[in-house]
DNA sequence: ATCGCCTATCGTCGATTGACGAACAATAAG
DNA sequence: CTTATTGTTCGTCAATCGACGATAGGCGAT
């Protein structure tokens, strides 16, 4: 089961275009780049550096150390349950939502 | 072509607890309704009318005025971009990062 | 017209976020 | 050893968010 609060944890995570705009060079490059992010986002180094931390804690991303440099990997797996709860949602509401009969079914 | 800005707003829309829960209720509930989401999520109600007029702004749910109450309604088709979104980014990366001593799966 | 119910909006407050530069730590190279 | 490179952490600041109470407006019933 997840909660809403991790989902929300989750989809926070996701809620800032430079943070797509990260998992998008990471999806797209193929090897592993440090500072190449940084010129991909236009952001300082820092900040940058923030963006990836919070991915990472939340599970997104993995960061693995290599020498000197740092390798950012997409980890796919924390997205799925809020992939699920997505796809909840996308079936499309059933019926009219009010009847137009008007009688309200409460209890 | 989604931007990430988009996106982002999208995400950001998701990233509440009491704006997931009021998803799930809208999802959950046969009817509409309109103050049952105030007690469902245990917010004020100038909260819950809050949060409901930025899911509304993002196109997530829509608002029907029925007689005295609203019909809220869920609109998953605004939530179609991030699905897609996520299902691209789901896929495993395929190459290992940077590790050359890397053996990992050939898929 | 008035009352009562339901919802939206306004104004405010505290908390959190996002951005930055600067300082610091770890590693490779010379 | 020193130096260069790379990435993290810290402190600060402005902006935004989330929550609330109070208020205003629409609608049906009386």
């Amino acid at each position: 089961m997840v909660t809403d609060d991790t989902l929300a944890e989750l989809a926070k995570s996701l809620a800032h275009p430079a943070r797509l705009r990260i998992l998008r060079v990471l999806l797209a490059t193929p090897g592993c780049i440090g500072g190449e992010i940084v010129e991909a986002v236009g952001l300082a180094q820092s900040t940058v550096s923030e963006h990836l931390r919070i991915l990472k804690a939340a599970g997104i991303i993995t960061g693995e150390i290599d020498g000197p440099r740092i390798c950012y990997a997409l980890s796919p797996d924390a997205l799925a349950p809020l992939g699920a709860f997505l796809a909840s949602l996308t079936p499309p509401a059933e019926g009219a939502c009010c009847l137009p009969a008007g009688k309200d079914n409460r209890t």
